[in-house]
DNA sequence: CATATTTAAGATAAAAATGTCTTTTTTATT
DNA sequence: AATAAAAAAGACATTTTTATCTTAAATATG
């Protein structure tokens, strides 16, 4: 489906929408702890979405990772792009280069209906819908 | 979602609904080339779904793989399991230890429907399902 | 301006997945 | 019995993904 990078990334973005602001940059480490994710690793994941402008960082002294109010509207979809790329969660089940309703695959009509809501949820869910289910205790944040 | 061998596994079986029986058993290069997998991987993979009892086979001449009348009966779910694994297509999506109902990661809620219809589907079709499908025109083997 | 703190960038390493090659075992046929 | 055809088994190679380490650049602060 996606890739442990995305999950990362996922984890990340969420967490930062949770506990960072403009005014409350998040460093490294305290990304990478509360997330369960070996830091080095994570912090090229951050710079990649940072690169991508999916998120924010300044360099030295109060430094640091953090979304800003544009930002809070990204949704899921964008950042399992952003790491993944388009391909990966588009690509059929069988590998068929042209899948699709007129052509499909055997398994095509086994999961069609079903992927396209989750893609749908997935592009239509932001950071700041999250942010919000998790502070009203509708999902948890423990990642 | 699942692994490229879980595609490889499922597309050989499915060739093999579709052209073997019990005496019109096919040899690795026969199943490999229309398949378009790399001779050498199809047949470590073959090997591990025979061991599975997933496909039967038989060496030497005249020898090579093909169905028993139960193999038809197979599940698609049981082929991916064999190669992958259990834990694959259940983990949660964020590698949350725990994610359920009860205890929801953040992204729970916006695939759990679909993902639970998805594998019920991949439990409830066999290859003799799949079989016929192709037959009768509803989707295309072109592997 | 010097220093310390922080991300950026780049190089390298380890692990996992994918792919290949060689040898062994089984078995049908002559 | 000898031979040839096929899968089984095991070793090896390559590629991709995941992870780490080191150095460079930016920037706040005294």
């Amino acid at each position: 489906m996606f890739s442990n990078t995305a999950k990362y990334a996922i984890k990340a973005c969420l967490f930062l929408a949770v506990n960072s602001s403009e005014v409350n940059k998040l460093v490294i480490k305290d990304i990478a702890e509360p997330i369960n994710v070996p830091s080095a690793y994570i912090a090229k994941i951050l710079q990649a979405l940072s690169k991508k402008d999916i998120i924010s960082s300044t360099r030295g002294p109060k430094g640091g990772f953090y979304l800003t109010k544009n930002q809070f509207q990204t949704n899921v979809m964008q950042i399992i792009e952003a790491v993944d790329g388009e391909e990966r969660l588009n690509s059929c089940l069988l590998s068929l280069e042209k899948c699709n309703s007129d052509n499909p695959c055997s398994l095509h009509h086994l999961v069609y209906e079903e992927k396209h809501k989750i893609k749908q949820r997935l592009e239509h869910t932001t950071l700041e819908d999250l942010r919000k289910h998790i502070a009203s205790g509708k999902s948890i944040l423990p990642l």
